[in-house]
DNA sequence: TAGATTGTTAATCGATTAACAATC
DNA sequence: TAGATTGTTAATCGATTAACAATC
């Protein structure tokens, strides 16, 4: 698939090098597990975890040797032991600060959504430039002026930071972010930043994902091809 | 890559089929080609195209032999060609209606995006279940009762449908937006819903994401392989 | 012509999947 | 024991990349 554009690090894993793939699908396992747990369902075999997820079963099995042997033969895999081993991998097993940069509504959005909390994400941090916004409530959270970005990221140890602002302002405040400490970026415009090593990035842009699903939707209509 | 849970549709493609990867890259190409028109650079490399999209320059030029062939050797690509070419390939030198469902904050910041105006697409409908919100307005868009769906997307021959509601509300509008025509379903939230067979899905989960990017913060930390 | 850069082939690399022995 | 399902190997498949002849 990308090569990949949306995550880019430039230091490697210690010991195996763990395919992008894997670690890309570890979440999606995760998402079911977690359902599945809260269900009471206490055996899953990688049969049925493939049809939740629509992934192969021989490579979900593939998938998690990597990392160990966590199923029983002829039984399948705990669930509850499933969901911790993944999360543990993935880091997903404490909480994490974030720092959100951009009150506007995209801003808003992700402040509130609950699955974040859920996985152990906390916003504890907002940033605005705009004056206006600055000390309007976001969630629980008190909108923060720009200028206090480096301190307030120093001061909690954040390591996660969110780009929600216009696209204008995106390499700077990634800049600012990664100047900061902040180890991973989430970028919400459709600006191509960059980052220093040691930084990963993450990119999200609808009309990239709408551009790209557009594709599939002229051949099935039978437009003509260049 | 994924095998791909966030695309998936169950027909093909006519003729010769394009590797997924392709199609996910012509969009970044796109990105960076619109903005050196706008600059009024007129000729480039997949050199230089490949410094600022970060792919490989043989790779860009085997994805473009896909199409056609729109260079010229010793020169490079013309700008304006090309990004007329990928338009064409993509669908997206035409407009596209989009309904919006949820007009939480995360629906009002898509429809106030600009970035799709600019590639095309026009929310012409947006949609919410609370009578609160009904009327209102998002953008130069009134919020329409929930009951209207099928009716709106049928009259305004709408075929793409974004999902912006609480989890629990995901697969029935995904259900309905389906039913009345719909054929591209972007969805933004954490559900694993299910589509029909010529409906293209596309997923967008924050956590998914940042539980992915999570894995190479542990990694880089030190913290013990499981 | 000399230099540059494409289009294309062939080699490499890596990921997916089928198959099955191990074992619960 | 018989049946089920994992863990793992080996085969397949496909995508990336280097290299270079074609050609502007």
């Amino acid at each position: 698939m990308l090569p990949d554009r949306r995550l880019r690090t430039t230091e490697h894993s210690v010991s195996e090098r763990i395919p992008e793939g894997v670690i890309e699908r570890l979440p999606l396992y995760l998402n079911v597990l977690i359902q599945m747990r809260h269900d009471g369902v206490s055996t899953v075999s990688s049969a049925r975890l493939g049809e939740l997820t629509l992934v192969n079963p021989a490579q979900i099995r593939r998938d998690l040797t990597h990392f160990g042997s966590f199923g029983k033969r002829g039984v399948g895999y705990d669930v509850v032991t499933l969901v911790d081993r993944i999360q543990r991998i993935l880091g997903a097993d404490h909480t994490h600060r974030l720092a959100l940069v951009g009150a506007g509504n995209l801003g808003s959005a992700i402040a509130g959504y609950n699955g974040l909390r859920q996985h152990g994400f906390l916003v504890t941090a907002v940033f605005d430039s705009d004056p206006r916004k600055i000390g309007t409530r976001i969630g629980d959270m008190a909108v923060r002026p720009i200028d206090d970005l480096e301190r307030v990221v120093r001061d909690q140890d954040i390591r996660i930071g969110v780009v929600a602002v216009p696209p204008e302002a995106a390499q700077e405040v990634t800049d600012r972010l990664a100047a900061a400490g902040i180890r991973i970026v989430l970028n919400y415009t459709p600006v191509i930043v960059r980052v220093p090593p040691g930084v990963t990035l993450h990119n999200t842009d609808p009309v990239h994902e709408l551009l790209h699903t557009l594709y599939y939707l002229s051949r099935r209509e039978g437009v003509a091809r260049v």
